[in-house]
Order: C-alpha cells, then sequence, then structure tokens
DNA sequence: GTAAACAGGATTGTTGACATTTTTGTTGAC
DNA sequence: GTCAACAAAAATGTCAACAATCCTGTTTAC
C-alpha cells in the first residue's frame, strides 16, 4: 500500500515540485500539469482582484473551454482553490466563490496581525539593516507624495511592493503560503480600507516606523510595530464597518 | 465563464459543504464525496502518527484498492493533502510524505510561535476564566504526577486535551486550519522533544501560566506566555537537535 | 390565482480505457 | 565484475462517454 521510505539522503537531487515556483529554463515538459498549474495562478489572481465577484459559480465547463484544458484539469485546480479557502464546493452544485461575512474579515485581521508580525521580525533577522534604505527612500519621498495626492493606486502598488520584500526576506515558504492564502481573501477589502477617512495617511506613517525599525536592524521593534499597524487598520474596519462592507 | 453573483442573501439557508464536519444526522448522501473526506481523515492521521513514515510513496492504485475507492477519488484526496503540505507530489512520479529536515522544522516552530499565542490570546477574550478550572485541576494533579512518573504518553494525552480545548475556544476556523495543517507536519517531532531531559518538567511549569493567565482572563499574558513556552520548546530542540533528528 | 407536480436542459460526479513516463530487471560488451 | 543499453512491467497522467443530480420553466389541479 505504502512503500517503506528510500535511504534518506536521495532528496538532494530534487527534482522540480508541482508547487514550486517553476524556473524560466526547465521549459522542457508541455506536460498539461504546467497548464494546471497556471490555471490555479490565474485564477487565484482573478479572483484575489474581484475580477471573478465573491458568490459567483464557477462552472467546470465553461473553464475548461476558456483556458482550453481538459474538465479534469479544472477539477483538480478547484480542488486545490477549496483547500485554499478560496472558493466552496457543494456536491453536485458546483464551486462558488467565498463570500466573507463581517465576522471572518475581522477573524482574517487577527491571524493577520501575528502573521505579518513574524513576517517583520524575520525580515529583520535575515537582511542587513543598510538593505532597507531603497524602501525608507519610497516611503519618505514617493509614498508620502501618493499620499497627499490621494493617488491610491499607486500608495498600494508600494506597499505592496514593502510587502513581498518583506515576505520574500522573511524566506520562510509556508509562512509565504498563509499570508498569500489571506491577502487573496481579503485584498478587496484592504482596498476598500486604505481610501477610509485618514487611514492612508495613518498607514503611511506605521510603514515608515517599521521600515525603521528595520533599518535600524531591531527586529522585535518591527514585529511590534508591523502587529500596530494590522490592529489600526482593523479598528478602521471596525469604525467604517458599514461603509466598507 | 463565470456567473454574476446572486443577491447575496442566499447563503443563509447554506447546504452542507465539503470540508465541513458533518453533523451526525445527515446520514443520507452516501455519495462518494463523504468517503473521499474519510480518505482524506484517515490519511492525515496515518502520516501525523508515522504510521505512514517521512518518505514514503503514496500509490494511488494502492489505496484505491485498500479503502475500495475509484482512483480518481484517490487523486482528489492526494491533491488535498499536496495543498496542505503533507505529502509532494511530483508529475509522473507519484505522491510522497514530505519529510522535514531541520531548518524546515525550525521555521514550522516560529509560526507555531505566533499561531498558538494568537490562540492562547482569542481563546481567553471568548472564554469565562471559570472555564478553565478543569485545566488548572488537571495540570496541578494528574499532569504533574504523570511527570515525576516519567508517563510521557499520558502527558501528551493532556496535553492534546488543553491543546485542542484552547484551539476550540478561540473559535477561529482558518486559525484552526493552519494548525492542524502544522501540527499533522510535526506530531512526531513534538512527541520527542518531550522526552528531552527535563523538558517535561519545563513544559509543565510553563502550560500551568498560560493557564493561570486564562484562568484570570489576562489574555494578553495567556498569549506572550503561550509564545514564551513555544520559544522554550523551540530552544530545547536546538540544543539537542543532534539526538531528535 | 396560487401552489404543487412535472418534464427538459444543464451541470457535476463517476467510470473505464488509453497514452505517457518512470522504474526495474536483464542482457551484453568491455 | 562493472557499467551501459535495452526491454518489460508498473505507475501516473489524460481523456471522453455515461450516470446521477440539480435547476428552470411550464403545466395542471384546487
Amino acid at each position: 500500500m505504502v512503500t517503506r521510505p528510500p535511504p534518506a539522503a536521495t532528496d538532494a537531487r530534487k527534482r522540480m515540485v508541482r508547487t514550486g515556483s517553476r524556473s524560466a529554463t526547465a521549459a522542457r515538459p508541455r506536460s498539461a500539469i504546467r497548464q494546471a498549474v497556471d490555471l490555479q495562478a490565474a485564477l487565484r489572481e482573478r479572483i484575489a482582484s474581484q475580477e471573478i465577484a465573491p458568490g459567483s459559480k464557477l462552472r467546470e465547463q465553461a473553464l475548461a473551454a476558456e483556458y482550453k484544458v481538459p474538465r479534469a484539469q479544472v477539477r483538480e485546480t478547484l480542488i486545490a482553490l477549496e483547500q485554499r479557502g478560496l472558493i466552496e464546493r457543494v456536491p453536485n452544485r458546483g464551486a462558488v466563490v467565498v463570500r466573507l461575512d463581517l465576522t471572518q474579515v475581522f477573524e482574517t485581521y487577527d491571524l493577520r496581525e501575528v502573521l505579518e508580525g513574524l513576517c517583520a521580525r524575520l525580515a529583520t533577522q535575515n537582511t542587513t539593516p543598510a538593505s532597507w534604505q531603497d524602501m525608507v527612500k519610497l516611503f519618505d519621498g514617493p509614498m508620502a507624495q501618493y499620499v497627499r495626492a490621494h493617488d491610491y493606486e499607486s500608495f498600494i502598488a508600494g506597499y505592496g511592493r514593502l510587502r513581498r520584500r518583506m515576505i520574500e526576506a522573511a524566506a520562510n515558504p509556508v509562512l509565504t503560503s498563509m499570508l498569500d492564502s489571506i491577502y487573496e481573501k481579503t485584498q478587496a477589502i484592504i482596498r476598500r480600507i486604505i481610501i477610509l477617512p485618514g487611514r492612508a495617511e495613518h498607514g503611511l506613517a506605521e510603514h515608515r516606523a517599521v521600515i525603521a525599525a528595520m533599518r535600524r536592524g531591531d527586529a522585535a521593534a518591527a514585529e511590534r510595530l508591523r502587529r500596530a499597524n494590522m490592529r489600526s487598520a482593523k479598528a478602521w474596519l471596525r469604525r467604517y464597518q458599514s461603509f466598507v462592507l
């Protein structure tokens, strides 16, 4: 039924694993699995951006036709997305993009608080303080401009850069996966929070404090400040909840 | 391709969702999906307990024959387990139970620290202080006995009771899912840490401190103490790493 | 006029056969 | 005796047809 494990040293020459980011060089396998990975990434992107709205039904045949993949692959992708918590599948009724109610959004923010905090701490520990200098400049200059000009699109883009840099620096694959999964579900709400009265200004100040902590290599402070940032975002959401949801 | 979402009020009469815990009454659908859920639970259990050792290959046909389910269902289960991080699937080579190296174990402990800490905080906030009285008694009496008697099996069982109670009280589904996923991967290592010299005694004292904080309704202290507990477990692991792995 | 009953259509679930890839065991040359 | 090449077996990946279920619009009874 199951085979005993091999001598345990074999992992060294590990093959490209499915979930791993495929290297640009390994373009060989035309295998449909590659397409399945792409399909999953595409759907995650479209769901996160709300191009596919919460509550929408995902039809297997339609997706198969659109992406020109067999229905079985669509099925596998939907199973994966269900495990990620992005969709719900009900027997014989198909898959639906999850719709978060207010309670679930707050629950998610509790998780984001501790996970983003850990991410800030690890990022600080794994890098040199000097490597954050470009972020100091970005948030002192352009980002402050964006806030003053109410250019929220650019502000969000800059925030995304900081966030991705921190995740990359944290270098913890499981953490990365969890943060991505959460982010995909709440990206739409995050965008709506940023435009709340005074939120962008306040958020900018908090981000600068986090960056300053990383810039001086203070991992504990970076974690604490990042957590405070998440809590304050949650407070803004609570105050304006009737406008956001 | 995707349908627009319905008027959004329809969620009230939500059907039994696949991943949700099935109620005992709803025994109607003999549907194979029920079996698939059971199969996933069974495999998770067997992998966590290391009845199926890390590095083992999981063969679709063999599992299908053993559990008397079609191969397609085994396939779906394996996809779900891959998403959970319990197995790795390599194209054309099948599924293998993940083998954690030392680095990954430490990474996992960083995650456990913040997630179990959050769990302790939420559990404290969601319950009355008095509801933890039975845990106070359990850890003052029997658990102390188990440590003195080196009855590690009972000690682990008691720890599991506390842990499950806290997760249940936290009442955050996504947190629950993340903690379960981590626990399944590291259960074997947790068991090996507890028997390290002095670990059970030290752990017992830390658990009692966490429980005392919950018993007096101090959520912040509960989180801080639970995090300290995880860090100390990690320190023990670091000190004795050559014996554990 | 309302509501239950009933088809028709559409969608998901299931099954088995087939193609492709990897693995294993054997043979042969050096 | 070791290693390389080759062939057979086994496992995974792929696909299309069939079955079961659910939704929708219409009809019919009261």
